[in-house]
DNA sequence: GAAGTTACTTTATGGCGTAAGGAGTCGCAA
DNA sequence: TTGCGACTCCTTACGCCATAAAGTAACTTC
């Protein structure tokens, strides 16, 4: 599944970076009727098929259907599934800012990059499994990377630093995103609320682990000494459900505790006394 | 893909926390015939396909025909493939060690757990694709989460961040396995080395983007100064390739400011002069 | 023995990606 | 003007997949 389509690297490439002629759909081409489809267009929708309806509704037969064609007549455009996953990937990280202030202290612009990256992984949750499947290299992949690895940079570390630092911090996020999609896709899936989902496993738990506290007595402990707000019913509008504020709780102090260890490093940098 | 079998919650839970009678393969059942499987054997057998031959190629075909069994054989013991991926999940989270040197230096300890992390999940990369999809919530997945949590207890920090910390701790981990995993996965599809495969890319980048410099300069002037030992080609055995390697160094460098960063926080908790 | 329960098989349904081949459309060279 | 060849898009078909339904045989309990 969400495998690469590892045909032709060169063909690949070239699509990605759209290396060809500048297509439109309406355009004179060459011989034979008039395209009615574009790569844009089929991208574009395989990516609404894959926001509205997950990554697992994305076939090429509902991508076609939203097209009003058939699943053969994408493979006029687009040389397979891996493919298209791949054009994908790429065209919607162009939704990513490049422009963050980065002239200020580093510490703001990278916390608004993270939350920015937060934010676009959970309208797009689906890029988080393509993602780990295998390297895409877009040009607009290619142009997060470039942002983050210029605000990192206004730290003053050294490169070597840098681009590991920039590993560190996508992870992070990614993970954080992923949690989040979980909580999103478990609550839409069942139809239950959070709080009802996890009342239900916990008294279920209790059923078929009696000895749950004995057996983790640290996570219990943990638990017991940190649960914040279970209820907190917000009576307004629908209120962030409990497992999502959970993993945006994680994604801010984890955040700030990265931040603080880059500025460890920064000081020890600025006073080269190893 | 890889989605729960969000079937009968009860019925999924007993089968995780094996509350049910204490099943072996050949002993005295109730009436009929006498069973020649276990949710044990098909478990371990899945796990062993998808070690071997990646979560793509685990078919409930494949685990029956490992087992000399069809593939509706297994029904009778796991109600769905989403049920038998959360077994696998947890019951391969066994492997993960719970003891740990936790009488000195909480430092020391997370740098074993997170190195034992990392090397469990690239024995076992198709965990990174079941385990996004929700959670599992089965014994020895609790396990683990107990014993990160023990590690974190030793550094005094309030219940409250040490469950932020766990996820953090966890996302990097699970977030750079993801890129080794990926690396591996590319050089087996493509039978390329990773320098091979690295060096045919950036000839096509070069190609189809000649304003690759000017596009990315932050990236370009990163790549310039840092790249550290591009061939290294290591006589002796198989050397580790090189991405791999590149991925093994973000894990170190970015385990070690997370560290910094908790440091930070355990200085600032010591004395509480906010 | 008969009845009931269970392990496992075969068969079938409706999905998937995509190979193969055919029908209709159009630019262009003859 | 005609017809070739390139091109878009369709239908059909193949071999996978998960799994529902129904059948067969083994075994325990009455």
């Amino acid at each position: 599944m969400v495998f690469a389509g590892q045909g032709d690297a060169r063909r690949s490439m070239s699509l990605l970076w759209r290396a060809g002629r500048p297509e439109q759909p309406g355009r004179r081409p060459g011989p034979g009727p008039r395209p009615g489809l574009s790569v844009d267009a089929i991208v574009t929708a395989a990516i609404a098929v894959a926001d509205e309806d997950g990554m697992a509704a994305l076939s090429m037969r509902a991508v076609g259907e939203r097209l009003g064609r058939t699943a053969m007549a994408l493979y006029t455009y687009v040389p397979s599934k891996g493919e298209l996953l791949d054009l994908m990937y790429d065209a919607v990280h162009a939704e990513l800012p490049t422009e963050y202030d980065d002239t200020g202290d580093w510490r703001a612009g990278l916390t608004d990059w993270a939350r920015d990256g937060l934010e676009f992984h959970l309208r797009h949750p689906w890029v988080l499994q393509v993602s780990q499947a295998r390297p895409v290299l877009g040009p607009h992949e290619y142009a997060g990377l470039d942002t983050l690895v210029r605000l990192l940079n206004a730290t003053g570390l050294e490169a070597h630093l840098v681009r590991r630092l920039a590993g560190t911090l996508s992870h992070f996020v990614r993970g954080c995103a992923g949690t989040v999609a979980e909580a999103r896709q478990a609550a839409a899936v069942t139809g239950e609320s959070d709080e009802e989902w996890w009342f239900a496993r916990s008294a279920l738990l209790g059923e078929v682990a009696p000895d749950f506290a004995e057996r983790y007595p640290s996570l219990v402990a943990m638990e017991t000494g940190s649960t914040p707000q279970p209820p907190a019913p917000e009576p307004d509008g629908e209120a962030v459900p409990y497992l999502e504020r959970e993993a945006r709780e994680t994604f801010t102090a984890g955040l700030g505790v990265l931040l603080d260890g880059i500025e460890a490093a920064v000081r020890r940098a600025g006073t080269p006394r190893t």
